[in-house]
RNA sequence: GCCUGGGUGGCGGAACUGGUAGACGCAAGGGACUUAAAAUCCCUCGAGCAUAUUGCUUGUACGAGUUCAAUUCUCGUCCCAGGUACCA
């Protein structure tokens, strides 16, 4: 027999036993329980790196281990085939997206099933298929029907020079990635999502998903932001017509001493129009237009202002107050309008500070006295109103509902709840993706394509231009067309494609039946499979990719095609596997083989020499270059030790900076166990001598009965950690700590108790790390001369009456530190502890003149005695 | 900035609802085997002190607090990561 495990002819033989025997293939199959575990699938940048590698065995041991439970077992795989960075390789190593996707797709399925992974191949898809996106579109045109999409202007970011779109990725401190250029907002008609329709339910149901993660529902809850306040309208001076905020703090608006407008907001051109502020409010317009208009972007700006020209009246205290515009206040948050109340309100107060306007507090702190002339910053805390009227003297608390009702009453305003999720805006002005299939006719409008025209295709061939700009608006026979509603031959397609979130959003529920003609999924198949029981990614997807999945099902369910609403049953967000970037001045971004170490410790590009700069630690990407591919690992230990590190790292959601320090200590401990087997084989007569299956009471000695109450543990251990926590690196010590065991045990010495024990612990050793090291374990259970293959084969259980010795260690505390220990039987009591501990001669000394003040007995899980003194 | 996490030996990490801090492994040092190497096996391994045998003190980012007892709970501070709506 081989004295070393060989990964290389053990793997492959495995491989091949598993594919040719279609081991992964899956079908409905009502007689068994159901069990859809899904790993969120990678976008095809190239190579799969070591982040994959731990997201995809993560999934596999849960998949092996539950179908050892008996489970039928969905584990399908994909591309998530869309996407800018094929847009980029395109213009970099001139190529095209298509090109580059497919070869990505097929470099990266050979190295996933190098893996071992156990995935159903048949059920593979990739979202740049017609295929796919044909279902996309369709459910487009239905969400259209409906009434849950619809077109407005909003801001994309604008490279002049590249005449080109960019994303918030390719703008670096306001300045184009290619170019430098400065970045310009600019005004374009866009596609929308109402997802703020079902904030409400979004957000209810976070409280619903008991599977996920607290953190997770945590952020989608802030994401969503619920706010409760009142809407408030002021009333603009010289005019009928009124201005209406949204404030949480109705209770300060005694102190709302000025306005301010969102330099989008509609009324800031008409207010100031003919006035002589005028020209002020233009300019300041024009240049708030090219600075980035998001809750992120605001902060990075000083937060200024002009005045409109025009005022408005308070409805409380009935003054007059002026009206600005400020770079601070967004169009999309609330009612693009806000009052400034700064004594109670930070950026109101800088504000005000700023540009001399009036401050006035009308909450007073229980605990100081608060003068407007000395104040440094605005309060914002609870107190007692002043200067409030008739509230004055209130609890501002109290106050908050009094005076929206008094406005209420004076027809000046009403209890309000805002959200900060916003309405998701889905054109993208980009080639690789999605087309968006409706028509723009000049005398129909906006027509949407007939069903029986989808797909419409992207067409594949086009080339990109040579800044990055989408070729689909100069592709006279894409975007040509003849209005399908009257026939109009000047009609014109839409040329912006679907963000990439789309294909993300529903691709699960393809799974189902991949190949499925008549709609986006066969109903019987969704209704066997879906929900996704188990989900696992990346956490930076807590918000957006699973905010637009779960609004997805949403619509897919008010649109009667689900009977569900939430996808992800239960969810284990793995963390992010870090790595340090490296930069050379000339070309950017290094690969960690581009960057060569030098005698003084330094590094230096491989192509240019020059000096390389060590970044921080971040997420890999391929956009950032710190990637760390497996194959140099896969290579050298092969497929099964790569995946036993990976898990024996860390636990899965725990962040992880990459080192292959360690990954020696796999190696031997996989050799070490593969050695045990041989040796227990070659001396253990496995005709004559069965795996011992009692239990520990019926073992004769000490030595056997210990080794089998740790197998039994060991077993309880691995099971829960795989089963309840997903902790495999605690799941692999226990094994490791059991292999220790058997290691102490001298077989040539051993009787036939303890050798029958001891096929029972190889067994089980084997087994239990048939899901992490699924090659090895077959292997060694096919020397073993097992009939079944351990795939066929039931997860172990262990027995109750086998997890405890009969001895229990009793630690002893004297105020609090650790003096003494000893172990005693499982049937003594608490007093007769107390009296061991009282009377042992370590204990006596620290007694010694000394009052005993109390004495604390533990039993739990430990057990331990704390005296007092 | 805001939201969400995290911080434990030289390193990765363990400690389940507060109860022996450092399981398991890596690296390092010492030893055995060997002509040698690899492989394997054994021992040591948080820090400081010591009567250097099993003794004492200290120690879980930092500073306070609650408790018989805090890595674990509370408050404050620092640092790191993820997200921040067009990276996926």
């Amino acid at each position: 027999m081989e004295e070393r495990y060989n990964p290389g002819r053990v793997e492959a033989k495995w491989q091949e036993y598993w594919s040719k025997n279609e081991v992964f293939k899956v079908t409905t199959d009502p007689s068994k329980e159901k069990y859809y575990l899904l790993e969120m699938f990678p976008y095809p940048s190239g190579k799969i790196h070591i982040g994959h590698v731990r997201n995809y065995t993560i999934g596999d041991v849960v998949v092996r281990y539950k179908r050892m439970k008996g489970f039928n077992v969905l584990h399908p795989m994909g591309w998530d085939a869309f996407g800018m960075p094929a847009e980029n390789a395109a213009i970099d190593n001139n190529t095209h997206p298509a090109a580059w996707t497919y070869e990505n797709i097929s470099a990266m399925r050979v190295q996933l099933k190098k893996m071992g992974f156990s995935y159903d191949w048949d059920r593979e898809i990739a979202t740049c298929r017609p295929e796919y996106y044909k279902w996309e579109q369709w459910l487009f045109l239905k969400m259209l029907e409906n009434g849950m999409a619809y077109r407005k202007e909003s801001f994309v970011n604008w490279c002049e020079k590249c005449q080109t779109v960019l994303a918030n990725e390719q703008v670096e401190q306001d300045k184009c990635w290619r170019c430098s250029q400065v970045v310009q907002q600019k005004k374009l008609w866009q596609w929308f999502f109402k997802i703020t329709d079902y904030a409400e339910d979004l957000l209810v149901h976070c409280d619903k998903l008991p599977g996920w993660p607290d953190k997770v529902t945590t952020m989608q809850k802030n994401w969503i932001g619920k706010s409760i306040g009142s809407e408030l309208k002021f009333k603009i001076d010289g005019q009928d017509e009124d201005l209406t905020v949204f404030t949480t703090r109705p209770d300060t608006v005694f102190g709302a001493t000025f306005m301010c407008l969102s330099p989008e907001h509609p009324l800031v051109e008409t207010l100031s129009k003919g006035t002589n502020q005028e020209a002020v409010v233009d300019a300041f317009v024009q240049k708030i237009s090219n600075q980035e208009r998001s809750a992120d972007g605001i902060e990075k700006y000083e937060k200024e202002g002009v005045f409109t020209g025009a005022h408005c009246i308070n409805p409380a205290t009935k003054e007059k107050i002026p009206i600005y515009t400020a770079n601070f206040v967004l169009m999309g948050y609330g009612t693009g309008a806000i009052m400034s109340v700064p004594a109670g309100d930070q950026r109101d107060f800088d504000f005000a500070r700023k540009y001399g306007l009036e401050i006035r507090v009308v909450v007073q702190p229980r605990d100081a006295i608060l003068d407007f002339s000395t104040m440094v910053e605005a309060y914002t805390g609870d107190g007692v109103m002043v200067n409030s009227g008739q509230f004055d003297g209130m609890d501002n608390q109290n106050a908050v509902e009094v005076i929206t009702d008094w406005l209420e009453e004076n027809g000046r305003g009403k209890k309000a709840i805002s959200y900060r999720l916003r309405d998701w805006g889905i054109s993208r002005q980009r080639y690789w993706g999605t087309p968006i299939p409706v028509i723009h006719c000049p005398s129909c409008g906006v027509v949407p394509v007939p069903e029986e025209d989808l797909p419409i295709r992207l067409p594949e061939e086009a080339n990109l231009l040579a800044k990055g700009g989408s070729p689909l608006p100069a592709l006279d026979y894409f975007s040509k067309t003849t209005c399908p509603a009257c026939g109009g031959k000047d009609a014109k397609r839409d040329t912006d494609t679907m963000d990439t979130f789309m294909e993300s959003s529903w691709y699960y529920l393809r799974y189902c039946s991949p190949r499925y003609e008549e709609g986006m999924f066969d109903p019987a198949a969704v209704k066997y499979w879906a929900p996704v029981d188990q989900y696992i990614g990346g956490v930076e997807h807590a918000v957006l990719h699973l905010l637009y999945s779960r609004y997805f099902m949403r619509v897919l369910n008010t649109l009667g095609l689900i009977d569900f609403k939430e996808p992800f049953t239960r969810l284990l967000t793995q963390g992010m596997v870090c790595k340090e970037t490296m930069t050379c001045p000339e070309h950017g971004f290094l690969f960690p083989e581009e960057a060569k170490k030098q005698g003084d410790d330094s590094l230096a590009c491989t192509r240019c020499g020059k000096k390389v700069e060590v970044g921080r630690v971040i997420k890999m990407s391929k956009s950032k270059k710190n990637v760390v591919d497996p194959n140099e690992l896969l290579e050298k230990y092969g497929a099964d030790i790569t995946r036993l590190f990976c898990l024996f790292a860390a636990p899965p959601e725990r962040d992880l900076e990459w080192s292959e320090d360690g990954v020696e200590g796999s190696n031997r401990f996989v050799n070490r166990v593969w050695r045990l087997a041989i040796e227990c084989m070659d001396k253990i007569d496995a005709a004559s001598i069965e795996s011992f299956n009692g239990a520990a009471s019926d073992l004769k000695f000490q030595g056997a009965k210990g080794l089998y109450i740790k197998a039994n543990q060991t077993i309880k251990k691995v099971t829960d950690d795989i089963d309840k926590s997903f902790h495999f690196n605690t799941a692999i010590s226990a094994v490791m700590e059991l292999v220790n065991a058997m290691y102490t045990v001298d077989i040539d010495k051993a009787d036939k108790e303890m050798k029958s024990v001891l096929l029972f612990c190889l067994e089980n050793v084997l087994l239990l790390l048939s899901p992490i090291i699924p090659h090895f374990s077959e292997e060694l259970f096919e020397k073993m001369g097992k009939k079944k293959t351990i795939l066929e084969h039931s997860w172990p259980a262990y027995r109750d009456d086998s997890l405890e010795t009969d001895e229990v260690l009793v630690v002893v505390q004297v105020n609090g530190k650790l003096r003494a220990k000893f172990t005693i039987g499982t049937d003594v009591d608490e007093a007769g502890i107390k009296e061991m501990a009282l009377n042992d001669e370590k204990i006596k000394k620290y007694l010694h003149e000394k009052s005993l003040k109390k004495i604390i007995v533990i039993r739990k899980k430990q057990t331990l005695v704390n005296i007092v003194v």
